[in-house]
DNA sequence: GTCTATATCGTGATAGAC
DNA sequence: GTCTATCACGATATAGAC
């Protein structure tokens, strides 16, 4: 590390390519996207781009890395609850209909243990599991949502219904992401 | 139509074809296989196997359509509510993997207006939603569901988490999908 | 660091023999 | 109806000039 300024250079140069990657996919949607496409609309050549980048797979997780990123850096307010922030996060999506796209078909096929983002997709998966499951029990401990839920389940329900909505979203874009989710946590919170 | 028998025998070759198809995506699983990969495992020469279908989309939403047919054969017997025969052909999914990533990825690439299978998959999922709704909707007559349940939400919110479920299952198998749909249904028919 | 040029591959589709 | 053979294409990845 640290090989006198080059590095960082480098790393910068890595940053401004990932977002404005995630700008053109975006608007301009994602369909199957090739490493050539996106290049041009970045305005480097392909072999250009992938000089950053150690092959296309590599390079898609990082866009979607780097969308998590900006997103939690957005929506992630302090005086918002974590509900919240990720409602705010999914009726923000409605607005980025390549990154749905793109985040649907990735995650899909890193489901291939042989994918070289599987582990990412792990891993992304636990940790949001995690937080998503510490605010619910939190939201037990100030009695607003019924001790004999089970959080591990209801914990992977809501993301599964986060994902499955986008699927049916993108076939029909009237389908109101939000409002699903919102009636899944007052299925939660109402009190028995 | 009934162009002298030959009409007949084309027709029962295709459903042997498809047949074939399954098993062999069930088993060898499905990692953005190629018809010519199918065309071998099924016996023909990927010509042979395109004699039949029009394109290689038309040949893998055929295969799902056939699919949906065995499985609603298989599971959809008289004596049982809509929500157990659903919740046994996800607990069936379990041991079609191939099936599961292939209906994934298909159904993700049909979110494009422009994929051939689009229409499909809109016409397939508000089929679902439509008899998972009349399901709830005499649940909610029988007095086993609140009348303040949101039909259209809860339907949606049913099939997205199914959905949903089997990205976080093929990241991790060890997540039991029937489980968790069975708490959404308790979370759908306990009363406040 | 970025380019041009190219190697290499696998794809879906089709023509035409049998 | 099924085959062999082949086409035309676009992909990623890499070599090497600048």
């Amino acid at each position: 590390m640290a090989r006198r300024g080059a590095y960082a250079k480098g790393i910068a140069k890595r940053e401004e390519i990932l977002t404005a990657a995630l700008d053109v996919i975006a608007r301009n949607g994602y369909r199957g996207t090739s490493v050539r496409e996106l290049a041009d609309a970045v305005g480097l050549s392909q072999a250009g781009l992938l000089h950053y980048f150690a092959s296309k797979e590599e390079l898609f997780q990082e866009i979607l890395r780097k969308r998590d990123e900006v997103d939690a850096q957005t929506f992630d307010v302090a005086d918002r609850s974590f509900i919240d922030g990720f409602l705010a996060v999914i009726g923000h999506n409605t607005e980025v209909p390549g990154l749905v796209q793109l985040y649907a078909q990735v995650s899909v096929e890193a489901g291939d243990p042989a994918h070289p983002s599987h582990a990412f997709f792990v891993e992304r998966y636990e940790q949001f599991r995690a937080r998503f499951g510490e605010a619910l029990r939190e939201a037990q401990a100030r009695g607003e949502v019924d001790a004999d839920i089970d959080v591990k389940l209801v914990t992977g329900l809501f993301l599964a219904a986060a994902d499955g909505l986008q699927v049916q979203w993108m076939l029909d874009p009237t389908i109101d992401m939000p409002a699903h989710l919102a009636e899944l946590w007052r299925l939660i919170t109402r009190r028995t």
